[in-house]
DNA sequence: AAGGTTAATGTTTTT
DNA sequence: CATTAACCTT
């Protein structure tokens, strides 16, 4: 097991006591160190896999960790090891103990959408705010472990202090619906261990090696939970790479791993610098790139002996217009198709996701297939969100946010008046609005009409919840979609109505619905078609994170669009963060990186002329090919 | 309450 | 331009 590792590698598996930093560069086997020191720490009776805590960001990764991880180690059961993501690890925690914070154990986690639909709700008409945006200051309050009551006056300058007070209504009526957030997930789990002390003793007792993944990546709230989990044993490993930290605007604090060893005390740091990825060329221009941060623990990229070698130069591409951008990208794919390249080795990183539709259009008229990831994931779709809330209401009458969905939805005549009404009857009883809809349907409250829809709706619930018991959870629901005749009501097309059974047949795989709404609410999921294979990836640079080719392509290096303007004003470590992300773009590349630019760009159907991005002037002249068109110029000297 | 019209607004999105 | 939310008319 440890005979295919390298020095440094095998130094992170076999150090297991105490607190450890792998500082991990982009393609130095970062997870294969991660899975063989778990498999290591089990299979050398260190101690039981249910003893061992994993935690990663992305359900991906826990995925691929636990595969890994059953090859490698036998006997043992690589299931009871306590491996998911940060989120998925604390609701497990919560769902044993959530009455100990007064909730109800069959409590629902609310999504992006729940949460700004109540937020709206709460700012009950007043539009000075968008909910959006305050939703995202109670996040970042959430991030950084502030419970509405530990909010500071002096927040910002420029907040409205009525924020507090939302966040105060805010989690009242969360509660009220037995419903927390994403994170709430981590809040109220952190909250937990900081005050029942039994209950935090019983896991710091248990875990006695804990595994992070993406260090960089985390917020304050979970340093300060892996911090109190970890008090026990204090065998705490980190594994991250503070240069590919992008989630800063999503609450991660770089500071955590680069204060990892005053936090920690005694930690010690390892370095992997051996990278199996790139050739020589890719890797100088990538460490000369990211030599310009000031805030970094200091690491330099290698090329592992015998791979790949000098390779090729990172190419550097200069155009009149986006138009001839994409012209030219397109055109070197065709080339390289034609040339027998498989176009899954392929990938087009892109700052902004608008940018994906000019490629698009060149690879349809060259006949390149192509796949988008990123865009609208399954769960978040509308006509499955509204089968959700049908299967969220049924199990939870009290989920009021679910009700406000599907009341109305197909159409029965039950539009915002009526909403509002029931509204505020359950806001005045105290009571939810399916209570409320109940209770004015028997007091005559409503009117004829809106009388006969209301009990019909009361009825349809009351006799589904009486089959819950005893029907089959699949049967259950085809009959619900039979009931509301959502198919022919809502008109959907093909492909809508295609998702929509997609979520039926999905049922089939859970026991129950309740199954469905734990994969639901945390695993949003990513259905990789395997008839994709062969496509050229079209995608973020966010979410390339992670992922190699062998030919990765770079467009829109242009000042204002990346570095992008938007993040730079918004904070003055905007920079740094762009400069990381141009990090991350670069090392996906194996054999071929191509950055291009272009002097003119149509943004919002305005033509923009812009500047190439300073980030090209930051690159090594040696390890670089210009390839300009006429007129094309890179004004800033670039470094020898 | 529904449907049609106009005005505003355009990053990145692991859970 | 193109999407979407808010608005206004029936």
């Amino acid at each position: 097991m440890l005979s295919e590792l390298n020095q440094e590698q095998k130094e992170a598996v076999t150090t297991t006591e105490g607190p450890l930093l792998v500082l991990a560069g982009a393609g130095t086997g970062k997870t294969k160190v991660l899975t063989t020191r778990l498999a290591y720490i089990i299979n050398e009776g260190k101690a039981r896999p249910f003893e061992c805590l994993a935690v990663t960001f992305t359900n991906k990764a826990a995925r691929e960790m636990r595969e890994r991880l059953e090859n490698l180690i036998s006997g043992e059961n690589a299931a009871d090891v306590w491996m998911g993501t940060f989120h998925g690890i604390c609701l497990r925690i919560l769902r044993v103990n959530a009455e100990k914070l007064g909730y109800a154990k069959n409590f629902v986690v609310y999504g992006e959408d729940d949460s700004e639909k109540l937020i709206k709700e709460i700012l009950n008409g007043d539009d000075r705010y968008q909910p959006k945006t305050i939703m995202n200051i109670i996040s970042r309050w959430k991030d950084q472990a502030l419970t509405w009551d530990k909010v500071p006056d002096n927040y910002n300058s420029d907040l409205p202090t009525e924020a507090r007070k939302i966040y105060e209504t805010y989690q009242k009526r969360l509660r009220e619906m037995n419903a927390m957030d994403f994170g709430d997930l981590i809040l109220n789990t952190l909250t937990l261990l900081q005050t029942d002390t039994a209950t935090a003793t019983k896991y710091q007792n248990k875990f006695r090696y804990i595994m992070v993944d993406e260090y960089q990546d985390t917020n304050i709230a979970q340093y300060l939970w892996l911090k109190l989990l970890s008090m026990g044993h204090n065998n705490i490993a980190c594994v991250g790479d503070d240069d590919q930290s992008i989630y800063a605007w999503r609450g991660a604090e770089i500071a955590n791993i680069l204060r990892f060893e005053q936090d920690f005390a005694g930690a010690k740091i390892i370095r992997l610098e051996s990278n199996y990825r790139s050739t020589q060329h890719i890797l100088a221009c990538a460490s000369r790139l990211i030599a310009h941060n000031s805030q970094r623990l200091g690491k330099d990229l290698k090329v592992a002996p015998n791979i790949n070698g000098n390779g090729e130069k990172v190419v550097i591409r200069g155009v009149f217009n986006d138009r001839a951008e994409a012209d030219f990208v397109a055109n070197t794919i065709r080339n390289a198709l034609n040339n027998g390249m498989n176009g899954g080795k392929i990938a087009v990183l892109v700052r902004a996701s608008f940018m994906t539709r000019l490629f698009e259009e060149a690879f349809l008229i060259r006949a390149i297939k192509y796949r988008i990831t990123g865009g609208l994931r399954f769960y978040e779709r509308k006509e499955v969100m509204d089968i959700i809330a049908y299967i969220r209401l049924l199990l939870n009458r009290n989920d009021d946010m679910a009700f406000s969905r599907i009341i109305n939805t197909p159409r029965r005549g039950f539009g915002n008046t009526a909403l509002n009404n029931i509204r505020q009857y359950a806001y005045d009883k105290g009571c939810s609005f399916f209570e409320a809809l109940t209770e004015m349907t028997s007091n005559d409250i409503l009117k004829k009409a809106a009388k006969k829809t209301a009990e019909d709706f009361v009825n349809m619930f009351a006799e589904w919840r009486q089959r819950l018991d005893t029907d089959d959870h699949c049967e259950l629901l085809k009959k619900m979609l039979t009931d509301i005749d959502y198919v022919a009501k809502m008109k959907l097309d093909r492909e809508r109505e295609e998702n929509f059974s997609e979520v039926v047949k999905s049922l089939s795989d859970f026991r129950t619905m309740e199954n469905l709404m734990e994969h639901v609410s945390l695993d949003f999921g990513a259905e990789e078609a395997d008839t994709m294979t062969g496509c050229v990836s079209i995608m973020t640079l966010h979410a390339a994170k992670g992922l190699e080719f062998d030919c990765v392509f770079l467009p829109g290096w242009e000042d204002g669009l990346f570095p992008s303007s938007k993040t730079m004003d918004e904070s003055p470590d905007g920079l740094e963060e762009e400069r990381r992300l141009a990090y991350v773009g670069i090392t996906r590349g194996r054999r071929n990186v191509i950055i291009s630019f272009a002097a003119n760009r149509k943004v919002y159907d305005q033509w923009m002329r812009s500047q190439p991005s300073r980030f090209l002037s930051e690159l090594p002249k040696n390890n670089i090919k210009l390839w300009l068109d006429r007129g094309i110029v890179l004004t800033e000297r670039l470094y020898e």
